[in-house]
DNA sequence: AAATACAGTACTGACGTAGTCCTAATTGAA
DNA sequence: TTCAATTAGGACTACGTCAGTACTGTATTT
């Protein structure tokens, strides 16, 4: 599975929370009571997603936190390089990080595979995230009868 | 990042060593010899990319392993999934591994984003990792100057 | 002044990854 | 027939990252 932090899709979740009522601001304790994250790992979120400038935040006792743009002009491929940095599956999207990189004939195909990558994922904002989405890439996900288990990706 | 196993990256570049003479057979001391992967290593990726069917092995002296199918037939998504399961960037692909994935309005949207994801890696084949790359997907990767550091994706 | 909420940093435990090691079983060649 | 090379199949371990916690300080409103 190549897949994200689960801090990383609580991110998500977090600004789409925010996304679906932009005028407004939200204190990490009410985002953690509509989430259903923990308030210390919302609160930890919430401080790198304000250094990376996709928040804004007010002190104090009415304080708490707001979309520093709007949900359209916030795409999800945003979110992801602010909590986990270059958007790729591999590190050799950065220079420097692999030191075959000069003679590795893999990485020209690589790099192909992370644009198409990332270009979906810049496609996608946090307007669409709000929506039950249907009608914007390919073919629909098949709707699977399921069980439970662990937490991931929690609806805000 | 959003990143594959070191293991996974090893594992493509040894199947893309296979492709670049697929009528031969090799062994895992060769292929580690060829492309710098601890020999170890190499041996514990052959044996699950043989149980995947990727692989086809011959014992004894001369023993060793070649490619099960041709190299235009194998791409690289049944690799990553063969050494790290189902190809996705969340859980919720897999019906069941999200409790909340009923009532979450991401999913829909991550699982365009999947299939995006999925459809770039099954049109990628080994026939193509072999080549210096230039004309499938997207655009060239830059290619900027690089320092040395830790080893990924090492050039078969 | 007190309560509320953000700011920043440091710490800890758990888990998965990467890598190693050991002991069969099989085959080809001397 | 014996030996060496090679795969088969595990169990095991060290390390790093991730996820979560705790603590102290600063700002703002009432």
């Amino acid at each position: 599975m190549i897949r994200m932090n689960k801090l990383t899709d609580y991110g998500v979740v977090l600004l789409t929370t925010f996304a679906r009522e932009p005028a407004h601001g939200i204190s990490a304790r009410e985002l953690s009571a509509r989430t259903g994250i923990p308030q210390p790992t919302v609160v930890k979120l919430l401080k790198t997603l304000l250094k990376a400038g996709l928040l804004v935040s007010q002190r104090g006792t009415k304080g708490g936190y707001a979309l520093a743009k709007l949900p359209a002009e916030v795409p999800v491929s945003a979110v992801i390089e602010a909590l986990e940095g270059p958007l790729a599956i591999t590190e050799c999207s950065v220079p420097g990080m692999c030191e075959h990189e000069r003679r590795c004939v893999a990485r020209p195909n690589w790099a192909a595979v992370n644009d198409v990558i990332h270009e979906a994922l810049s496609k996608l904002t946090l307007a669409e995230m709000t929506r039950p989405a249907q009608a914007h890439p390919p073919r629909p996900a098949p709707l699977l009868p399921s069980i439970d288990s662990p937490p991931r990706s929690i609806a805000p």
